[in-house]
DNA sequence: GACAGTTGCTTCGAATCCGAAGCACATGGC
DNA sequence: GCCATGTGCTTCGGATTCGAAGCAACTGTC
């Protein structure tokens, strides 16, 4: 038997449910942004600014897939779509023989400044329009701590092979 | 083009970089524990609960759509999928003949109960655990007004059939 | 009542997504 | 070196998603 059914207070439904309505609106209309601005889904957009963000340009297939939160095939898909676009490369690691590292290309910068003036726009009248700056603040600081401690967080029964800890690769030196 | 890129400033980048995290993680997690508990997806959840919620238990097919934040047509598949499954029932609207109207079934709230506790410990364990009562009370507070703010903006391609784009030129009559 | 425009839902096709299985390289024990 | 096991990525099959187009019913105007 279940011992408690433990029911949530209105408060935690409340942000629960702001929680998944927020983002989910949000992600759509950006979805359409984007799409609109430079044909790209909202995977493609966090793959490019996640690589442009590197000091490099570039990232392993792995890393990649746990920042952007995706599975390995769905990320082996948009990369290959990636590259037939010839936004980003992909190379044989140099130290892992079967390590692939992507790498966002001049195109791939291009398309990344094309698209990003229109994406933060509709960040600033989507979600920052109605909040303060304090709450911009806020916010930050409570979904990064319960990011952080969702990345930390095994789910109960990960299925994966094996979960690894990240051994930060510092690239070149 | 826009010559000025706005660019964010690293709190409301952080803001916006710990939403997006922060539900993927949390939407990840969650859709495994229904699969494993109930065989449903994420969709098919919030479509149950938001049915189960409804004093009724029914709702139309738009409003089911517009809570969930979700295409019509991806409804109308999973609400087959559920008929199938015998967790909701579908039958013309009366008052209006080409309305459907969706209805939880005793069977769709056994399940519905069967997954919430799960559910519920989930989000206790990953979303509430690093959070003071206050914190969620904040984030309530501030997602709330996001989410509203969205819902009362459309975007700005809505994608209602009335809506036109400017750019199409074949403004016929 | 007839008409035109609107709305509710479904069908259709194509894109995207995931998990499981598979392949190739890496690593440790022997 | 050789095998067992672990890891990185891809392939495969199937499920899910969306937008556009289509059909049926509603609405207002005359």
């Amino acid at each position: 038997m279940t011992s408690t059914p433990p029911p949530l207070d209105t408060t935690q439904l409340g942000a629960y449910f702001a929680l998944i309505e927020a983002s989910s609106l949000l992600k759509h209309s950006v979805e359409q942004q984007l799409r609109d601005a430079g044909d790209l889904s909202y995977v493609q957009f966090q793959l490019l600014a996640t690589l442009g963000d590197a000091p490099t340009g570039s990232r392993r297939m792995t890393d990649l897939a746990d920042g952007v939160v995706y599975s390995r095939s769905g990320l082996t898909y948009q990369a290959q779509t990636l590259e037939k676009r010839g936004l980003v490369t992909r190379s044989q690691s140099a130290d892992d023989e079967r390590g692939v590292t992507v790498t966002i290309t001049d195109d791939g910068r291009a398309v990344l400044a094309e698209v990003f003036p229109g994406h933060v726009g509709l960040l600033d009248d989507l979600l920052f329009a109605p909040l303060s700056r304090a709450d911009v603040e806020t916010l930050a600081d409570i979904l990064g701590r319960a990011r952080d401690h969702m990345r930390q967080t095994p789910p109960r029964s990960a299925g994966a092979r094996r979960r690894r800890k990240a051994a930060v690769t510092d690239d070149s030196q």
